[in-house]
RNA sequence: GGAGAGGUUCCCGAGUGGUUAAAGGGAGCAGACUGUAAAUCUGCCGGCUCAGCCUUCGGAGGUUCGAAUCCUCCCCUCUCCA
């Protein structure tokens, strides 16, 4: 069995880590190891996506990986890498926030037979005495030193509310939780945590007397630098409902040349032997690179059906395919009593949320970046009717990657 | 609580009575080029029933023929002091 420390290590998974002696010594048995999600929004996204593949790792090579969900936590709100204060949150919405995350990461991780657990640490925080934690908890901690903090020394600036700078003694009381109940050893989590993951190694040796580790993930950023996961158009969630198949996949194939044999190596399962190859690949061939990337983001996200749909729609709208199947591509559904004699291109490009006003729609026609059927429409009143109907269908195109199938109904 | 500075369109940031839907930059969008990449060049970049109209410059009032620009009150942020 490999060393998950080796593999993190060829994979670029590491930025920070306690020990590397240590840890990969500890890792040569199985042992126990967590990541907190805070439950912010209903689902994850492809931010989180590096820490849950992580946990992937680990639990392939025969560990066992804890993913806590930040219920608890969350109701603080954690200042780390964050340049303004967080709007509080009500317990309701984080609560179904957490509902939905935990689904999603069954996607990733085998959560059966105690394979893996899902803890919520709102069941132990949320009880928690004030003055008892103070006065257990709270004594351990220098405030002299949390300033110190990367985390806390930018918000020193902008401004840090007590409420916010109790968040660093709340995950470390997480960590030394885990430790003593569920002999977790090892926290992992983006660099932004390597603060609040360390306050807690240092909690548990001042109690117990015991070592525990760290081990942080570089922030990643695609090579144009911006966040990972971040599009102009918002972030690509893990959740279908929020960001279907078609988009995830089209994020993957858009990635940056630069980026790839990186995103491989972090977002795929696959050997660092084939990684090597595919992103030796020069120019055009390099496309080949982000196929396989695409799909197999695709596959472990969504499931192996969703990346073949997905993968075929994309080859038929863009070109290497003959158009039969469009079941993936993104649809808008409408009667043929709505659509009546024909509705002018640029209130059907509106409606349709291709455009996101009418206003848009007529610039994107008039500069000429709009198609019916492959054929770019003359002007922003163009009529589009049932001629131009096929297969039950009317394929809109905006720019040069942005396709929508109208789907037509009997009414 | 006291003193000062400031809140402008997605972001940064000009603008101190009309020529301002508001400079400039960034982001974004489209076109050309191309490999669903990058770079570059060109155009666009509040809304709408689109060469006209409507709504914007923290909020509410007021002065004026006319205000993002002047006055009043309120809200918020930052800096210094307590």
């Amino acid at each position: 069995m490999k060393n998950v420390y080796d593999i993190f290590k060829e994979r670029g998974f590491i930025e920070q880590a306690t020990d590397e002696n240590m840890l990969r010594e500890l890792l040569a048995k199985p042992i126990t190891c967590y990541i907190g999600f805070d439950p912010t929004a209903k689902s994850l996204h492809v931010g989180s996506l590096l820490p849950i593949m992580s946990l992937a790792h680990m639990q392939r090579e025969g560990h066992r990986p804890i993913a806590l969900l930040g219920s608890g936590t969350c109701l603080v709100g954690d200042p780390s890498g964050k340049d303004e204060i967080r709007p509080v949150m009500t317990r309701e919405e984080i609560d179904s926030n957490a509902e939905g995350i935990k689904a999603q990461m069954s996607h990733f991780i085998d959560f059966t037979n105690g394979k893996a657990l899902m803890l919520n640490n709102a069941d132990w925080l949320v009880p928690l005495n004030y003055i008892d934690f103070l006065r257990d908890i709270g004594r351990h901690f220098s405030v002299n030193r949390m300033l110190g903090a990367e985390s806390y020394r930018q918000r020193l600036e902008s401004g840090l509310s007590f409420l916010e700078f109790n968040y660093m003694l709340l995950q470390a009381y997480d960590f030394w939780y885990l430790f003593k109940n569920y002999d977790c050893l090892l926290q992992m989590g983006g660099n932004d945590q390597w603060g609040n993951i360390l306050a807690g190694a240092d909690l548990t040796r001042r109690i117990e007397g015991k070592i525990i580790h760290a081990l942080t993930f570089p922030l990643i950023t695609t090579a144009d630098g911006n966040k990972m996961g971040k599009t102009h158009r918002g972030a690509i969630w893990l959740d279908p409902e929020l960001t279907s198949p078609y988009e995830y996949y089209q994020y993957w194939i858009n990635t940056d040349d630069r980026d790839v044999r990186r995103f491989l190596s972090y977002f795929t399962f696959l050997p660092m032997h084939e990684i090597e190859r595919l992103s030796r690949l020069k120019g055009e061939d390099l496309r080949k690179a982000k196929d396989v990337l695409a799909y197999e983001a695709t596959k472990i996200c969504h499931g192996q059906d969703a990346a073949n749909k997905t993968r075929s729609a994309a080859r038929q709208l863009f070109g290497q395919e003959v158009m039969e199947d469009s079941e993936a591509v993104p649809t808008y559904s409408m009667t043929s009593d709505e659509l009546g004699e024909g509705i002018q291109a640029y209130i059907l490009f509106k409606d349709s949320d291709l455009c996101a006003t009418r206003s848009e729609a007529r610039r994107l026609i008039s500069q000429g970046g709009a198609y019916v059927n492959g054929e770019r429409i003359p002007s922003f009143d163009t009529r589009v009717g049932p001629d131009d109907i096929q297969n039950n269908a009317i394929l809109l195109r905006a720019g040069k990657k942005k396709y929508l199938r109208v789907c037509i109904q009997d009414s």
